[in-house]
DNA sequence: GTATTTGTAACTATTCTTGTTACAGTTATG
DNA sequence: CATAACTGTAACAAGAATAGTTACAAATAC
């Protein structure tokens, strides 16, 4: 698989903003840092600023900054930002033939499975917020 | 993404043997249920058989059978032999830039992230046995 | 008004998963 | 012991998702 990088790139892209408090910065400079084009950032960014975690302005000396403090931005909503189809694993690419009786009703099974590790993941993530994120990186 | 559905199918085909005890089945048997195809099947059971869950048997009347007790078999050993390099989420696909500040560390908080998110996943997977997953298809 | 910056469409490249064909090797069974 | 029935696996094609790139319209500071 492709393996999807964007909420690692969501973190990256939102601890740079916290960093520079309110200033804009500007996608260019995002990039560079996250070693790629500016506009796979504004593709980020774009669902960022929806789920209002970010405030963009164009034009000249436009940019991005926080909309809110990194104590009260949470991973959880980052995830979700970022990635909003997130699940752990797959289920079947193909329905199961529902002529066998293990095909008919292993469907259901996984889904509820699904949904209890989702939300394990989503519960943990939870639990940090960006200015946790932010606390690591200056401790190293 | 294509997305992995290899720990659903990995489920899906233990299940069917744990539900035919002891008798070999064969992989068109479990790719007709499946509703894919057999060697699609067979890849997932080489890595079952790997992970000493299942024994298979080569040659005329051959097929493969669980190699223990539904009881005795949980869904993280399951979901590390499907997916010997599952992770929640991908870290940067590029090494971000080590000039900026935070392209150089956030790597590894990301790193001690995934782990912990990835370890309560495995977590959850541990509590659930494959009988578990039988007694929830039959309950349906 | 001009330079700068975002937003977004459109397309290509890359990477991973799944499907398929083919065939060698193994084994039960008549 | 010949044959048919299976698995194991390689090799490749197809499919699907992410990431990268180019281009340009729209917005805005100065």
């Amino acid at each position: 698989m492709a393996a999807n990088s964007q909420f690692a790139v969501a973190v990256h892209i939102l601890a740079m903003l916290a960093k520079s408090c309110e200033e804009n910065v500007k996608s260019d400079c995002i990039a560079a840092s996250v070693n790629t084009n500016a506009v796979v950032i504004r593709r980020l960014l774009c669902g960022l600023q929806q789920a209002k975690l970010v405030v963009s302005q164009t034009g000249a000396n436009g940019g991005t900054r926080l909309a809110r403090q990194p104590e009260n931005i949470n991973l959880l909503e980052v995830y979700r930002a970022a990635l909003p189809h997130a699940e752990v694993f797959a289920l079947h690419r193909q329905t199961p033939n529902q002529k066998c009786f293990i095909g008919k009703n292993i469907s259901k099974v996984l889904e509820n499975l699904q949904a209890e590790i989702d939300e394990a993941v989503e519960e943990k993530l939870l639990r940090y917020s960006l200015a946790d994120v932010l606390e690591s990186v200056e401790r190293k």
